[in-house]
DNA sequence: GGAACCGCTGTTGTATGCAAATTTGCATGG
DNA sequence: CCATGCAAATTTGCATACAACAGCGGTTCC
């Protein structure tokens, strides 16, 4: 996306705006002037302001004019819509493979995703996270339309903040290389039909549990801020 | 100096260079400055500056840092595989309405789309080819997805370059109404299925159509260029 | 008591200044 | 003739200054 912390001011805001609106720190529907996050970061308001621009067209915020900004709210129904251009992007990725499918490729994935290797060193919830998404996205490049992958890949950046919520356990984790796998198989025996019935649930299932996570997370969230702006706005 | 006619510099300057780019006047590949750009629209560099970096996301030109803004080459490569994210957004946007089809939303389209109708009115490239725009947008929209939606206008500002050089004869304008036509019938027999396979054909077949004009008019732009050059720099 | 009006404060929108960075052209040496 | 290094010229990146506008509270009038 955009590629590696280059050490320019600007690029460094909004990494961490983005940083920030990922974590929930920034929480949805709360209200950042340009003025408060220049003083906060110590710079001044231009790089805060090209930030912002960039993050609202993104979608990550909303910028009510000569009035401030305001964090996106995460609402569930939204997350799900995401979900559902997920499957839309990711069906038609395995479906644009069709007759000259990348045998090689999706071999060594299917080998990567071999349930036997579940769990090896795949226990930390951040890396897991990490490579079940970077499971989708290679999965979807060998689709050899990078259009398509770039367009999952902003998906993802929105649905992100609630794919890391929930900790994954062992039989979740499981579950994923399972079917991970076996979507694999399907195509390597030219039965994309069948994969993408296997991912469209797939993709259905992650969609279900992400919704229950939110739910929780932002009311604990939520909570958290009560005691905290209780406490004193220091 | 922003007296009479818009309301914000940058929203005007960003209205009238996405609308140079697709109007090919600013050629693709072609370098544009912000000081040069401040100095035509005789304004500060700062909107300029603003109206860039939202292009720059939105993919309708790259910034290279410290030295320019190059408009995007439109690649027909690239554009076909625009036409395939629109394949799998649109199939999947008909596939939500699924059980929940919205017979009278469905059958308007299908009665605008009448092929009786064909032509009445629609002799004008322009208006056409926005209707056709317009069809694809509110079909999609009935799958109750916002989010898809959104995707989907995105995709449309990045093919509607090509989308518009074409002009449509009276035979492929006869040809769309029956193809949209059909596709509504479909949907309103129940058969998606069926309307998934006929909207995938539809969007496929603009592509290729896509692809032939799109070489042509970037030769003759290209000449055009050529000559523009050859007679002074004014 | 309630509603309209007015000025104040906060915040954004735009302009401008300055310095860093990158490219380009030229001079110099092999 | 080509490679290399240096300096000038563009051009952007960031900071700051100022103006305009939105929202808010107080005041006044009905």
């Amino acid at each position: 996306m955009t590629r590696p912390p280059r050490k320019w001011t600007t690029d460094r805001i909004y990494q961490e705006l983005r940083q920030g609106i990922m974590n929930l720190e920034l929480y949805p529907g709360s209200r950042v002037t340009e003025t408060e996050l220049a003083r906060r970061f110590e710079v001044s308001r231009t790089p805060v302001r090209e930030a912002l621009q960039r993050l609202s067209v993104e979608g990550y915020l909303i910028i009510r004019p000569k009035h401030g900004c305001y964090i996106r709210q995460l609402d569930v129904f939204e997350l799900a819509e995401y979900y559902d251009v997920r499957v839309g992007l990711e069906l038609e990725g395995i479906t644009l493979m069709g007759q000259k499918i990348p045998f090689r490729e999706v071999a060594q994935l299917a080998e990567e995703w071999n349930p036997g290797r579940a769990g090896f060193g795949m226990e930390g919830t951040e890396r897991f996270k990490d490579a079940e998404e970077d499971f989708h996205i290679r999965l979807a490049s060998l689709s050899g339309n990078p259009v398509l992958v770039q367009y999952l890949r902003d998906v993802n950046n929105h649905i992100r903040i609630v794919r890391r919520l929930g900790l994954p356990d062992r039989e979740s984790v499981a579950k994923t290389y399972e079917e991970h796998h076996e979507i694999c198989q399907r195509i390597l025996a030219n039965d994309v039909e069948g994969a993408t019935v296997m991912l469209r649930a797939h993709i259905h299932e992650s969609q279900a549990k992400s919704r229950e996570v939110t739910l929780a997370q932002l009311e604990m969230r939520r909570r958290e801020r009560a005691i905290e702006s209780a406490s004193g706005h220091g």
